[in-house]
DNA sequence: ATTATTAAATACCAATCGGTAAACAAATAC
DNA sequence: GTATTTGTTTACCGATTGGTATTTAATAAT
């Protein structure tokens, strides 16, 4: 009797550990799960599914490309991850905070100079580099999308959308700390970095090499820097 | 017999002056077509099909939207522009020689500042004119485009190409015209204006008005200007 | 009026789409 | 060993994809 009290606390205390994403390894020796053992790793497949829609877009990624890339069946997808729908916003979420993760992790550059700089250097390295699909997922996914799933185009251009602000925000603060010049509009020079980004998410997609786009954010980078910086910067 | 004659002559006449893409209505008066006539206007459907590609791209447009868009019938449109992939190639056509050739014709300006001026507030006017589908068909196309339709993405490309290689030399004339600095690259230039294109096809797509897309492109090219120019300009 | 000619409309094709119900397989609990 | 739980597999669902063969309709020539 307490023996079984104490399998099902342990049970309990095993899913209130999943959904917290914490190590389950550690816990599967505690409390064992019952049924057939999953035959798939769960972050493994997630990552092949993000390649595919990372090279597809939502609509052009077919649930048979994901079955052969993910290795998985689609009846086992669907009981994984929920629908097709669902796959997508868990792969956008590992997009956003893995390979585009420094896109945020930009704002934090102590000058705006800095920022446009390691924002445009990194998307180059990062749009064109051959150890993963060319381009960017969510630009990808915002031309690439009819009007039927309008869910998934509303989900892309929020993230589009956030991150512009909080570019604007930061150029807000660049201006007030004299870092840039008071005639310098930060929502217009937020509006153009994205722009020169979402450029050369394209620019990748069409077969633009590394180099070619360093150079593009360079160019783009100086221009700004010499237009709208005080002081001067390297 | 000698009327026979006289007709056949006609016929033929009439066939090679519609292949010509000669005034038709002046051919129909002298020699009538024998069959049931057509029920739709050529360049009228073809318009409506150009809209059609422009808004959800070549994969993303269905053959059943394309129908109901063109008030034809599939069979019609078959027998009229021969495939899916030969009226996408009509289209296009018709899309870089109408809505999109002021990126061609921007090249004739006398300055590159102005070349650049004008081709990035021609387009922020129209990738955001609401009279037909917001963005850029080519760009739309290039991302929007699997690899089976390989064909039309090399198609997409290779007008990119020759629009960027345009703009590339006529910044070297630019060059050699002590119209820009020395220092100048007019290949990475190029690839730059482009990107600023392509980006501001995104922005349109995803709801960018003209006002926000010209005061990117305001910003983009006075930046540009006060970079690379030697002269001043307005 | 009949025939020839041309175009439009209907019906159909195999293939694929996203999604699911039912059968099968592998593990633990008892 | 048997029951139970869980995951995988197979087969299937209706809808839609691009594309076509066949039938019907409308005109000119005879």
């Amino acid at each position: 009797m307490a023996h079984k009290v104490v399998n099902i606390f342990f049970t309990e205390w095993y899913n209130i550990l999943k959904i917290t994403q914490m190590n389950e390894m550690t816990i599967e020796t505690l409390a064992k799960k019952r049924g057939r053992p999953v035959a798939f790793d769960y972050e493994t497949a997630l990552e092949k599914a993000m390649h595919v829609f990372w090279q597809h877009g939502y609509e052009g990624a077919s649930m048979s490309t994901l079955m052969s890339a993910m290795n998985m069946n689609k009846a086992s997808i669907y009981a994984a991850y929920g629908s097709k729908e669902a796959l997508f916003k868990k792969a956008l979420e590992r997009y956003v905070q893995g390979p585009a993760s420094f896109l945020a992790a930009s704002l934090a550059q102590p000058t705006a100079v800095a920022v446009v700089q390691l924002m445009l250097s990194q998307a180059a390295q990062m749009l064109a580099d051959q150890s993963h699909p060319v381009g960017c997922l969510v630009t990808q996914g915002a031309l690439a999308c009819s009007a039927e799933s309008a869910e998934i185009k509303t989900l892309l251009g929020g993230y589009r959308q956030t991150l512009e602000r909080q570019l604007a925000q930061r150029f807000a603060r660049a201006v007030s700390e004299q870092d840039l010049v008071a005639t310098a509009d930060p929502v217009i020079l937020a509006k153009l970095v994205m722009t020169v980004h979402q450029g050369m998410a394209v620019q990748a997609a069409s077969g633009a090499t590394q180099a070619e786009l360093f150079n593009v954010a360079t160019m783009a980078t100086q221009c700004i820097a010499q237009v709208y910086t005080l002081k001067a910067s390297a």
